[in-house]
DNA sequence: GGAAACTGCTTTCATTTTAAAAGCAGTTGC
DNA sequence: GCAACTGCTTTTAAAATGAAAGCAGTTTCC
C-alpha cells in the first residue's frame, strides 16, 4: 500500500486508488462480466493492453481492491475476486453509467445494462452487491443469483434484435 | 470535442470525459468550494500546476462539462461556470465522499462535508443541485441558497476545534 | 505421447502525459 | 507609478502508456 497521499480529502482519496482510465473497467468486468481470469479481462470492449492489465490488477491487490488465489482447477490460472471494497462501488457504476446514458454518445447495446440498473434503483443494487459478496466472498445468499443473468439477458436480447435489424436492411 | 471513443459503453465514456486524477477535484472544487476563476482553483487541496489545469478546464469545455466567459469586473479574469451535466455529477460526487471516508485514511476536517452529504441524502443533493443551477445556470431558487455555507460552516468548526486542541496539546 | 492451444504475465521501445518552475503580457488598486 | 494580480504558456525532465512480441510452463486433444 502507498501512504503518500496527495491530501485527506475522500474524493481524491478515491481517485487516487481507481482514478485513471482502466482501473473501473476492470471491476465492471468483473462485476458485469463475470470474469475472474487475465485472460478473459484482457478481452475488454477497450482493449487494454496486457502491461497495463498486469500493473492494474498488482496495484488493486495492493490496495485491497481484489484478491488473488490460485485456481484449483488449473495450475498457471489466477483467480481473482472482488472485495467488500469493490462491491461497495456498484452504486457509483450505476450512477456513472446513468450519467454516461444521458450526457454521452453511448451504444444501445452497451447501455442497456445501465438503464435496468438505472431502473432497477437501489434495491436492485443491494440485491446485486448481496450476490457478488456470495460469489466472491462465500457469503450465504437467499436464492439463486439472477441479477447479472437478467442483464446479460437483456444485452443479448438488444444485440439479437440489432442483427436482425441489420440482416434486413 | 473529440469523437473517437474506445468503446460506447456508458462508464468507459464517463472515464474518458472525467476519468483522471484531476477533472473531478477542479469539479468538487468549483461546487463545495464556490471557486469560479484560475487562480483559486490553483490552490487546490492537492496542489494541481499550471498548465494542467489550464488543459483541464479548456478539456472540460471543449467536453460540455463547462463553459468560460469573461469577468464583467476585472478584463483579464475568465469565470468557469458548471453546466447541468457537471452538477448532475453531484450525487456521484456524494457516494464517492461516503465511499472514500468508508474504505480510505481521509483526515476529519476534509470529510466533514461527505458526512453531512451522506447524512442528507438525495433530498439534500438535490438541493444543492437547485442551488448550483441558480449560481450557475441563473436558474430561479425558492429561498436564498444554504447548503454549501452549511457544509463549509461545519468543516471550519473542526477546524478551529482541531486547532483549539493542537493549542492545547 | 506429441503437437497445439492456453496460462499469466514480462520485456522492449516509441510515444504521450505529467510535473515543477519560471516567465509573460497585460490589468488593477493604491 | 509601482506592486500585486490576471490567466495562462514555455521549458525541461521524469513518468506513464501503448502496441507487439515473447516466454516458461500447463493442459487438452487425438
Amino acid at each position: 500500500m502507498k501512504d503518500d497521499y496527495r491530501s485527506g480529502c475522500p474524493i481524491n482519496l478515491s481517485l487516487e486508488v481507481f482514478g485513471d482510465k482502466w482501473s473501473l473497467l476492470i471491476i465492471r468486468d468483473m462485476i458485469f462480466g463475470a470474469k475472474r481470469h487475465f485472460r478473459e479481462l484482457l478481452r475488454s470492449q477497450e482493449g487494454i493492453s496486457s502491461n497495463i492489465l498486469a500493473d492494474r490488477l498488482k496495484m488493486l491487490v495492493e490496495q485491497g481492491m481484489l484478491t488473488k488465489a490460485d485456481d484449483p482447477t488449473h495450475k498457471q490460472k489466477a483467480i481473482y475476486s472482488l472485495t467488500e471494497m469493490t462491491i461497495a462501488l456498484v452504486p457509483i457504476m450505476a450512477h456513472l453509467g446513468a450519467w454516461g446514458r444521458r450526457y454521452l454518445p453511448v451504444s444501445e447495446e452497451l447501455s442497456i445494462r445501465a438503464e435496468l440498473m438505472e431502473a432497477g434503483g437501489p434495491d436492485l443494487w443491494n440485491r446485486f452487491m448481496d450476490e457478488l459478496r456470495y460469489e466472491h466472498l462465500g457469503l450465504p445468499l437467499d436464492g439463486p443469483p439472477r441479477v447479472r443473468a437478467t442483464l446479460q439477458a437483456a444485452f443479448e436480447e438488444v444485440v439479437a434484435r440489432k442483427t436482425g435489424e441489420t440482416a434486413v436492411a
